[in-house]
DNA sequence: TCCAATTTGTTCGTATGTATT
DNA sequence: AAATACATACGAACAAATTGG
């Protein structure tokens, strides 16, 4: 399956990010309930709740009879978006050993000079007796925390993953739509040392060609350029 | 009455007036679906999606396990509501030993819980050599990131002040400009065991009479309710 | 004008999962 | 452990609006 959350949230992201990507052009048709309905193996009622949310959001235009259309990108509220820097960074960490402190320490630091606030949440989930992790819930929280960086519109995303649960569909996927109307956003994967581009830690930066400050980089251990 | 119209929408109006008409205190249990899918005689689907409107005006908010609730006052702003809450926190710590890790993982949590974005920041600047703390600088850095928060429009500053260094007047200044457009903004000192308010860990909170969710205020090592 | 097809809008009843007390 | 209450999901049905024949 996907990856984590309610199904209508799954679609929200996807057809976001497909529009996002100049899938649709604005004012042509979009896709029937029907269509999303068949696509996403939901029901109706999931489909139409998927819509709604995005119609809430301004995204879309729905008219009965008619059809469901992408809005207006001038009633879209205020997307200059690549334009525009938040000016914030969000650091997802798993755990707060005294490495993952470190590594905090560092990307904070980085952060600070570089006038960038910095949205901190850790991905860690302790079972409550045996101190052990929680991997299941863990990772479900750092779903969260990609997604709602994304939807923060942050400049960047400092991700230290859960240990051993790369993912890399979510990451994509909060790739291509932390891009918004900007070309080329990288996703910029750990040195090659790393089994899997995700399992050290990894950045994601926003804007072509765009790489990560290079003390936040060194600050999750990654020694070279990115 | 029987304005005509969806039935979703009229169990709306009935509820937006009787909160409107006071029927019901902020903050105390509201009505669960349960009891609107009887008084009205609607499905729980029907029921649910009116809440949930509502919940989007601002004018509610729904506790899965706990119940339905009428916001608080200071919440709804009866527009589109969602420039006001910022729904972000900012936790400015000073240094970043085991117990400062300790403070900011209970802060991390609490705030996560309640689907608060936090902004973390550390106000220690260690001499390069001795790792001694700067106090000068560590002081500007706690102010410059508190007038960051103010501008930022936080609903909440997590304050672990610098050593020593209490400084009323700068957090007097910001609960006061934090406050913005809502009046009655209030400081929350430590308890008295502290010998300044300010020298143990405290909390600025937005909003009249708000106060510091109590798992926040634990991780803060303030036992009693502030 | 009527009809038929398409598409969204609303509602129903039920079921299961998850969080809180 | 049980009761309560919200969260999500399903599938079906009918109503209302639009378009084109």
């Amino acid at each position: 399956m996907g990856t984590s959350g309610p199904k209508y949230q799954r679609i929200k992201d996807e057809l976001r990010a497909e529009v996002a990507r100049d899938e649709y052009v604005a004012g042509a048709p979009f896709i029937t309930q029907n269509q999303l309905h068949e696509r996403f193996g939901v029901s109706s009622t999931t489909a139409v709740r998927a819509l709604n949310d995005l119609v809430a959001e301004g995204l879309l235009v729905r008219r009965r009879g008619l059809g469901t259309f992408v809005a207006d990108p001038s009633d879209r509220t205020a997307e200059p978006a690549s334009a525009h820097r938040s000016g914030v960074v969000a650091c997802i960490i798993s755990g707060q050993g005294p490495y993952q402190s470190e590594v905090l320490r560092g990307v904070e630091s980085g952060c600070s000079e570089r006038g960038l606030r910095l949205f901190f949440s850790d991905s860690a989930v302790r079972m409550t007796d045996t101190g052990h992790a929680d991997h299941p819930a863990s990772l479900a929280r750092q779903d969260q925390a990609l997604h709602q960086a994304v939807e923060d519109r942050v400049d960047g995303i400092i991700l230290y993953p859960v240990r051993g649960a790369p993912d890399l569909d979510v990451l994509n996927e909060t790739a291509g739509t932390s891009c918004g109307p900007s070309p080329g956003a990288g996703i910029c994967p750990a040195p090659s040392t790393a089994t899997s581009p995700w399992s050290t830690g990894s950045a994601l930066y926003r804007g072509a060609g765009k790489r990560l400050p290079t003390s936040v980089a060194h600050a999750l251990g990654l020694g070279g350029p990115l």
